[in-house]
RNA sequence: GGGGAGAUUCCAGAGCGGCCAAAUGGGCCAGACUGUAAAUCUGGUGGUUCUCACCUUCGGCGGUUCGAAUCCGCCUCUCCCCA
């Protein structure tokens, strides 16, 4: 199904820039034709309409028309992880490939709250919330996209201008029954939850984003598949050619539920390789042939070799992967060493922080210097990670919380579980 | 407008006058084991200078009682059925 159409080479400078920074994943510093359906498709589950996409794809590259491609982010939350990256990197292809990529902040649809995937009614966010908010999600944006080379829009500057007339009409271009095909709603309902009636405007906010910037083709994940489609119905509405859907799949976090920073089992594109590295290591082994294929550009036949292989070695490979992506191939390779250090050789990390401390005359007991040091959020806490013999002092376990610490001649080295390590003086 | 059900600790969900800081599962934390922060098994999981005791918590505010998450009143929010 790869595209066959010559290869339409242009020199860019930035663009090449960010392609040698941060080749590891989409394409290997190999820029994708425009209408190479192959790459920007690839992982792809929905693809609404193919062979339309097809031929707008064929009609760009020789016209050298830019599709306009747009994204839609939720600044709800304040920060995209690995999940995001999925679309990002399809994103990343399809900017590569010339195309252009339109981000949407949705700060007014932030208002309402994506019914997507949700039991619960969302909270809905204050302006000052979503402004702190959009900040941190270009900057975050900015690991995988060229922004120098990226339309942002805030959907607050059509909607702001919008009388309740306007919202009306807009209201009015879809049914009630419509609205309660879609399966969140559906289910909802029979759950007994609630749903409020703003929830039935979100996919029309969505969708009027479409119409306001024109947009070719859309990109989310499948839980976005009927806020996608609304976008076509009302871009044909409104006399545009309907975009085209491009749905991915929804990555799972660490602990197999749906990846969510409120979860507390995702990996921030903006972690520390050491953390990322980590973080992927702690995956049950069942999913890394997924993440393999979506996070990675590792080739198939190599991705199934390393699953046949020992699972250890796949996933440190996938870990030093990913980390590479973010953080350049040293620093990858140098999380996936320190992690065999720490936690296959049991050796001590290498940058253990120092802190020095007021002692008072007669000493600390342990648990309470673990508190006051941070490492433990509560005295209480601090006790039982210490009876369960989860503390050592210079290497040795103290299993006793009341245990006098006084004021170490040298820094004393306190490992707190298996991951916080804090020396003190 | 009428009738019914419900709001519990991070989440789901028991409890229905004292034995409740509150079952169980998930998550999380620790330990054992290991190939890893996988899997599995074990323990822990409100706070307090802590095995006792005390303090805060079961939508909100009051009340009944020696004693309430549990009973009563009002309030807020949600769901269902009927109109």
């Amino acid at each position: 199904m790869a595209g066959v159409a010559r290869e339409t080479r242009r020199s860019g400078a930035p663009e090449a820039r960010l392609a040698a920074r941060r080749s590891p994943i989409c394409g290997a510093g190999k820029r994708p034709r425009m209408n190479d359906l192959e790459i920007l498709t690839r992982n792809a589950v929905d693809v609404i309409e193919s062979t339309d996409l097809k031929k707008r794809l064929d009609h760009a590259a020789s016209k050298g028309r830019k599709l306009r491609v747009k994204f839609g982010m939720d600044p709800s939350s304040p920060d995209l992880h690995v999940g995001h990256a999925v679309q990002l990197l399809r994103l990343r292809a399809m900017q590569l490939a010339g195309h252009q990529i339109v981000l949407i902040v949705g700060d007014a649809t932030a208002m309402v709250g994506d019914p997507s995937g949700r039991n619960k009614l969302r909270p809905q966010l204050t302006r000052e919330e979503v402004e702190k908010n959009l900040v941190t999600y270009q900057e975050q944006a900015a690991r995988v996209l060229d922004m120098s080379k990226t339309e942002v829009h805030r959907n607050s500057e059509w909607f702001d201008k919008m009388r309740f007339e306007d919202v009306l009409r807009l209201a009015g271009k879809a049914t009630v029954a419509r609205m309660l095909e879609r399966d969140t709603f559906e289910k909802r309902m029979e759950a007994g939850e609630a749903i409020g009636v703003h929830e039935f405007l979100y996919p029309l906010m969505q969708g009027w984003d479409s119409v306001m910037i024109r947009s070719d083709v859309e990109i989310g994940g499948t839980d976005q598949l009927f806020n996608l489609l609304v976008g076509r119905e009302l871009q044909e509405k409104e006399g545009q050619p309907p975009q085209i859907c491009l749905t991915f799949p929804l990555i799972n976090g660490l602990d197999g539920r749906k990846m969510s920073k409120s979860y507390g089992n995702s990996i921030g594109l903006t972690e520390s390789a050491g953390e990322m590295f980590g973080k992927v290591m702690s995956l049950g082994d069942d999913v890394m042939g997924a993440w393999f294929r979506l996070l990675t550009d590792v080739p198939e036949s190599e991705v199934t070799a390393l699953l046949a292989g020992h699972p250890r070695t796949a996933k440190a490979r996938l870990g030093e992967e990913i980390a590479s992506f973010f953080h350049g191939r040293d620093a990858g390779r140098a999380a996936s060493e320190a992690f065999d250090r720490q936690f296959r050789d049991r050796e001590l990390p290498s940058d253990i922080p120092e802190v020095t401390r007021e002692w008072p005359a007669d000493g600390v007991p342990l648990a309470v210097l673990l508190r006051e040091l941070g490492l433990a959020p509560s005295s209480s806490e601090a006790r039982r990670t210490v009876e369960q013999g989860g503390v050592k002092l210079d290497g040795e376990v103290q299993r006793d919380p009341k245990f006098v610490v006084q004021r170490p001649a040298a820094p004393l080295l306190i490992q707190f579980g298996k991951r916080k390590y804090l020396r003190v003086r």
